[in-house]
DNA sequence: GCGACAG
DNA sequence: ATCTTGTCGC
């Protein structure tokens, strides 16, 4: 069989979805042995409106305090357009390029965006997971894929994303009467730890404090290069 | 064939 | 994702 290196991302969209669907059989749905994560951390790209090029950061929050004790940043061209489904092909290649200069090795990636909650069952915390070797969730706004039923409206209020007869996430509402974020697991964990992970994570907004400060981080580098 | 569609 | 001011609600 030959080899495939989910750090390639020279690829037209077929061969992208092959490369998923040979990729998908790596990932992990289970935790390491004692999996108690003290680095968490945050990763997002930002662009301008028509822009081809992005920005991207990783911030390393402490737990316990979610304190921030590590981050770095990166710009390149976006060379992958946006196609639903096929995100980690357009935003991984600058994550990379950010985890190359990051000094701190985080014990988990909370990705902006889907897990196993993927057509194909390897969204891009699935990749970055995989491609890093590295425990990750996905925690994204939007459903890609599945429902939901109902959940309570106070803050740890959650529902099963279900998708084609299969539990791929869940709706977790982190702050009472926000709309809930959908969280799914990555990489080396199962979707009740990725849950535990991303509400300890949370500080009274509607995202986690990981994704917050990735986001702000970004901006701020794509404002300061505008300047 | 008609919608849905992470960021 | 990004473009954008004010405005409604706690």
């Amino acid at each position: 069989m030959t080899d495939v290196d989910p750090r390639r991302f020279d690829l037209t969209v077929e061969q992208a979805i092959a490369q998923q669907q040979a990729l998908r059989s790596r990932v992990v749905l289970a935790p390491p042995p004692g999996f108690a994560p003290r680095l968490v951390a945050g990763l997002d790209v930002s662009m301008e409106r028509f822009g081809d090029v992005g920005y991207a950061g990783i911030v390393v929050l402490e737990q316990p305090g979610l304190r921030t004790v590590d981050e770095a940043s990166a710009v390149a061209p976006l060379r992958f357009p946006y196609v639903p489904g096929l995100l980690s092909f357009r935003e991984l290649p600058l994550i990379v390029d950010v985890w190359d200069r990051l000094r701190t090795r985080p014990d988990v990636l909370i990705f902006d965006g889907q897990g196993i909650a993927h057509p194909r069952r390897f969204g891009i915390a699935c990749h970055g997971g995989v491609l890093f070797g590295v425990p990750s969730i996905g925690c994204a706004k939007s459903i890609l894929v599945g429902r939901h039923g109902t959940l309570g409206a106070e803050r740890g209020s959650r529902a099963p994303l279900e998708h084609r007869g299969e539990i791929v996430g869940m709706a977790v509402r982190l702050r009472d009467r926000v709309n809930p974020v959908y969280v799914s697991p990555g990489h080396l964990v199962d979707l009740e730890t990725a849950v535990d992970v991303v509400l300890a994570a949370s500080a009274g907004y509607r995202e986690p404090e990981t994704t917050r400060r990735a986001h702000r981080l970004v901006n701020e580098e794509r404002r300061k290069a505008k300047s």
